[in-house]
DNA sequence: GTTACTGCGTC
DNA sequence: CTCGGAA
DNA sequence: TTCCGAGGACGCAGTAAC
């Protein structure tokens, strides 16, 4: 009997993975694992080196983990399988005393792994991995083990929404093995990504011809059908059907028999207009009177993509599969054209809609599963507030030693002090980490485990994209997508806006109290 | 029963 | 979701 | 260009604690 890969290989794999920065590296050594690894070993090898367990989540915390208390195995005897049945096993326990017996469970795997193997499982867990590589170096590795070029492994790994199942097939079967993954019904595929435009000027200059449409606040749905049967996916292609009848309804109503559609689904209120994002969040991953709610914020549609009508669309150019799509199913709106005023008054009409922005498409561009390209554009629009930063937490990882993590405030006119409107980590070069550690330190008042407090006069300019009603923070609101887009040492506390001002930008955009 | 907290998924 | 850094 | 990791805001589900 031979005996199966050990987790140690793995766990050495992934300290290794971790420290070099080489991606080429990286790639090698895991590509040399996977040459290694037979059968179902494969699979579980590509979710742990992509840092994640098979089972996905499976409800272990970091609390959970360190109260465990138990020694370290003498020798390294854990195998692959053994460790993927533990999991299932403790992703299998539910219901009241679930977290000891969950917690039970996972002593006894960690008795049995080295000191190694325990870190390498903790972090795996938490989701922490942090070695540099993910599905991207993944996928490279795979091509690598398998000796198949790069864009033939992440299409097959796109199309079927998942890695390690075509990780194994390219291993065991090759080229042949990849011919399988090809779109099909009720399999979801990576939904397709958008880069950033800064202006509708900027991504007409970019593609030239551009499909224009209204960019929707809500969530990203792909609908599978045939005949009476639909199933409804999310971004993160989960089954999300039963949280949203409506939805499937009204894509079985749809006069085709065989399709795949992409879209966003989002409530609008009685006058046509979109729900705040967090109104219509309260949709998503719901299990508790779905039929109630779907009655006071009924999700409504809007398609854009047409991925397959009784067979595969993914390679048609949009233009086409949106005029399959037209005939169909109810569209977003859109508007084709290649003049940068004509995209500029789509974007002012979709923003005075009370929608996000627009998003901008090369007409002639394939459906580029899983991919981040240039031939989807977004465009939004973002404000900005001067405002102070009341405390700063340590960062982690790279940003170790480093003041990261800011606190931010606006003057309160009215009740005086500051009203705290969240955090933001985001905009911060490693130059502006450095300077900023070295001044706050200078005028810190207190400090706590994480946290440096300081004297309420460093002024930033901060970027955000929405203000959202808190439940979280005292001043009752927060800011949403907060960045810092540089600090104003030109500017004093009394110069800054007040949370008065934010309460006003507040009203606007939620359409009042 | 109700509240508090953490985990997870959406952006 | 956003951003900056590294290859 | 691509990939990664630094973490942000919500709301809901599920358990534990009161």
């Amino acid at each position: 009997m031979l005996k199966g890969m050990l987790l140690e290989r793995v766990a050495e794999t992934s300290r290794r993975v971790a420290a070099t920065t080489k991606r080429l590296e990286k790639t090698d050594l895991i590509a040399a694992l996977l040459g290694e690894a037979r059968g179902e070993e494969i699979e579980i090898a590509v979710a742990f080196l992509s840092g994640r367990a098979r089972q996905g989540k499976i409800g272990v915390s970091y609390r959970t983990l360190h109260n465990l208390g138990v020694n370290a195995a003498e020798r390294a005897r854990l195998e692959l399988m053994d460790v993927d049945r533990a999991f299932t096993a403790i992703a299998g326990v539910e219901g009241a005393g679930s977290e000891r017996v969950r917690g039970a469970l996972v002593a006894h795997l960690f008795s049995r792994a080295t000191a190694q193997e325990q870190q390498f499982l903790s972090a795996l867990l938490v989701g922490e991995l942090r070695q540099g590589a993910l599905e991207g170096i993944m996928l490279e590795a795979v091509a690598k083990a398998a000796k198949l070029s790069l864009e033939r492994v992440r299409h097959a790994a796109m199309v079927a929404g998942d890695v390690t199942a075509v990780a194994r097939a390219a291993l065991e079967t090759g080229e042949a093995g990849l011919a399988d993954y090809d779109i099909r019904l009720f399999r979801p595929v990576q939904p397709m990504l958008a880069q950033t435009a800064e202006d509708a000027g900027e991504a007409i200059e970019d593609l030239g011809e551009a499909a224009l449409e209204y960019k929707l606040d809500g969530a990203r749905v792909q609908a599978h059908k045939s005949g009476d049967q639909v199933v409804i996916f999310s971004r993160a292609l989960n089954d999300v059907s039963a949280a949203s009848p409506e939805i499937v309804e009204a894509v079985r109503a749809l006069p085709a028999k065989d399709l795949i559609l992409d879209g966003e689904a989002l409530s609008l209120k009685p006058d046509g207009r979109p729900q705040p994002f967090q109104v219509t969040a309260r949709r998503f991953n719901r299990k508790a009177d779905v039929e109630k709610i779907r009655k006071e914020l009924p999700l409504t549609p809007f398609w854009f993509d047409l991925l397959y009508l009784d067979g595969n669309l993914l390679h048609e150019p949009q233009a086409r599969r949106f005029a399959e799509l037209q005939k169909v199913a109810p569209v977003i709106p859109h508007l084709r054209t290649s003049d940068a005023v004509a995209a500029r008054e789509f974007l002012e009409e979709a923003l005075e809609r009370g929608h996000e922005g627009i998003m901008a498409k090369a007409p002639g561009s394939e459906y580029a599963t899983g991919a981040r390209g240039r031939a989807w554009l977004k465009v939004k629009r973002a404000k900005t507030l001067d405002l102070v930063i009341l405390a700063a937490e340590w960062g982690s990882g790279r940003r170790k030693g480093f003041l990261s993590n800011l606190h931010l405030g606006a003057r309160d006119t009215e009740k005086g002090g500051f009203a705290m409107l969240g955090k933001t980590f985001k905009g911060l070069t490693d130059e502006m980490l450095a300077w900023q550690t070295r001044e706050f330190l200078k005028i810190e008042i207190a400090r706590d485990a994480n946290t440096v407090y300081v004297e309420p006069k460093i002024v930033a300019e901060i970027a955000f994209n929405d203000v959202q009603i808190s439940p979280r923070y005292a001043s009752g609101l927060a800011l949403r997508f907060a960045r810092v887009k540089r600090y104003r040492t030109d500017k004093t506390v009394e110069q800054t806006d007040t949370f008065q001002t934010v309460k006003k930008i507040a009203v606007g955009g939620i359409g009042g109290e």
